[in-house]
DNA sequence: GTTTGGCACTCGAAGTGAGCGAGTGCTAAG
DNA sequence: CTTAGCACTCGCTCACTTCGAGTGCCAAAC
């Protein structure tokens, strides 16, 4: 299995002897490969070649024989230095998916929770009279503003006056609250002829439906070129391509219900295009009980154990900083591999 | 050469003869193609196969002969409809980049120009006694904002009066203005002795620092691996990777002290990375006198005609829609082809 | 003097086949 | 149950051949 991850070459009964360090002669080996072979857990491209694992071969080692291995220190300190800028949510997602391929040297892929975010405060700073800015701060604590210019002139009153109606009326609210009834009734209270109202409430619907909208990225496809896997530009393009679809990423995910590291092996994956590659997937706490996830995307033949360490770590960062009042997930820092059966 | 930009292969005498239509053998022809060889303008790639472009060829062909083509009424139409969505610039940019990727299916490349902002208005809104948001807005009208948790309590007063002594104090600046002795002066004159000042200057700080750099990006590298150039994985590996550190985007365009369309043929390039490959650049016009550039990178054979009409089109719009009140650059429309002979 | 047909020549691409060798399965002895 | 031995398989490499598109050059023709 380890031979196999390293060279990615066929592995014969001679060289698992050398590696593994076995007394006993190839002879035996090529018995218990033999069985190994029967069992379903290896298989060769041509009769006289070594072996190579099967998915179900794979499926065994990730789930029973792989040695669990932590992220060593440096990797640790390199990972806890990017996270020490503090930025805000979807910056702090993206340098650590970029931090994920910089440590595989696999693409990486993030989902971010869905927020059913609702408004908690609405602002209106009065510029001057054909300007104004909107700023909105959502019940995750996120700000969203916009400068908004106007062909026609108001008054700071109206401004004011605006920002108070929408601070009682449209606090808690979620986008499918905003009908056009509230706006009329709001245009009403405020005394607003002139579609004040209908800018604002458009922009607070703006917000509220992108923020519902789980946002999906991926970096570093690149790196996929390297392997040997993708020696034809052909299959790294189609895996590409694939994964620059945002809606593909969040199906191939599923959803984020599993424990803490999740490991997706060739065909175990539904979608054609990842039938041989790999996916290992940590989901970090999100807050509001939401999960998000970061993994990367590899050849089957993928070193597991170290991947799912440095996910897992990454995932618990990321928990740490974002799960705001929660608690970390009980199984933060144990590593926990889970994997689905595919029928097929 | 127009042979040469479908096929990729090289081009012999009666090929010329069919696709041009000329009334003279083929043996006719091979006495110019031996002419046009020793001037320096096509060359073989070995004795007895068809001639390439070499880059002088392909220079005379974009400055001279090449026939000037305008965008389709489809294509113009869908990048008028990109840009009807009327999003913030940097947004728009992005799409645009994305636009120009989809249109010439190569990758494409984008340098906003470095805004010197200062700060137009400074507003801070009181949540409760231990937060408030601060909401930026600057000289170029974009708005940021961020919301602070503070550990210690605060008043609304206290609040109120920082943003009147910033909104006197801080307006007009670039980030060297403000220095530690500014951020003492402005503690003492609000009696704040919690460090709320720094924290807020450090926001001002931290964005006017950001938007001073200039941002560059690539989009749609994948697309390299369906050319016939990249069918070596390395290869593909190497331009991509050059692409996708920022530092090289900006080396590449140089000054965007060019007309309209910039066209970088082959060895003109500067970075070896590039050597085979051209770039077209076309600059727009993004207000204040400043400039940005929107580009893509493709094998030499490349129609340059179609991609340099694309781009025009597209830096064009984005122009009108940036360039704010300046007037649009006198050569927007016209397609006015520019390069640089490279020394070597 | 330019154009044209003819012709020998070049050289990469594609195809063929022998030899190599890593690795196998099987058998028989320990 | 292990091991040495052995015949066998089959992809890889490499030398060799063939094929053909395309060339340069020359002499005849317009």
């Amino acid at each position: 299995m380890e031979e196999y991850i390293d060279t990615a070459e066929p592995v014969g009964s001679k060289t698992v002897q050398a590696r593994a360090g076995l007394d006993c002669s190839s002879a035996t080996i090529r018995n218990e490969l033999m069985a190994l072979d029967r069992e379903g857990y290896l298989e060769q491209p041509h009769t006289s070649a070594g072996r190579i694992p099967t998915a179900k071969g794979y499926r065994l080692y990730v789930n029973e024989l792989m040695a669990h291995r932590d992220v060593s220190h440096e990797e640790a300190d390199r990972i806890d230095a990017g996270f020490s800028g503090g930025a805000e949510a979807e910056k702090l997602i993206s340098q650590m998916s970029h931090m994920a391929t910089e440590l595989t040297s696999y693409p990486s892929l993030t989902i971010s929770a869905p927020k059913a975010a609702t408004v908690k405060r609405v602002d209106l700073i009065y510029l001057d009279p054909n300007s104004f800015i909107i700023v909105l701060l959502l019940s995750d604590d996120t700000v969203k503003n916009k400068l908004v210019h106007l062909p026609f002139s108001f008054t700071q009153t109206m401004i004011t006056r605006l920002a108070a109606v929408f601070n009682t009326g449209f606090t808690g609210l979620t986008e499918e609250h905003i009908t056009p009834e509230l706006i009329t009734l709001t245009e009403r209270s405020t005394g607003d002829t002139m579609g004040l109202t209908s800018v604002i409430a458009g922009f607070v619907i703006e917000v509220l439906t992108s923020s519902r909208g789980v946002g999906a990225s991926v970096s570093g496809e690149a790196n996929l070129l390297k392997l040997p896997e993708f020696k034809d530009p052909d299959k790294a393009h189609r895996l590409i391509n694939y994964l620059s679809d945002a809606n593909n990423l969040t199906a191939l995910t599923g959803q984020p219900d599993f424990g803490d590291v999740k490991v997706l092996i060739g065909p175990e994956n539904a979608a054609a295009e990842l039938r041989d590659s790999s996916v290992v997937l940590a989901s970090y706490n999100a807050g509001d009980n939401m999960r998000g996830i970061i993994g990367v995307v590899g050849p089957t033949r993928m070193d597991y154990s170290a991947v799912a360490a440095k996910l897992s770590y990454i995932a618990g960062g990321l928990s740490r900083l974002l799960g705001g009042g929660s608690a970390p997930p009980s199984g933060f820092g144990k590593l926990m591999i889970k994997g689905e059966e595919h029928d097929g």
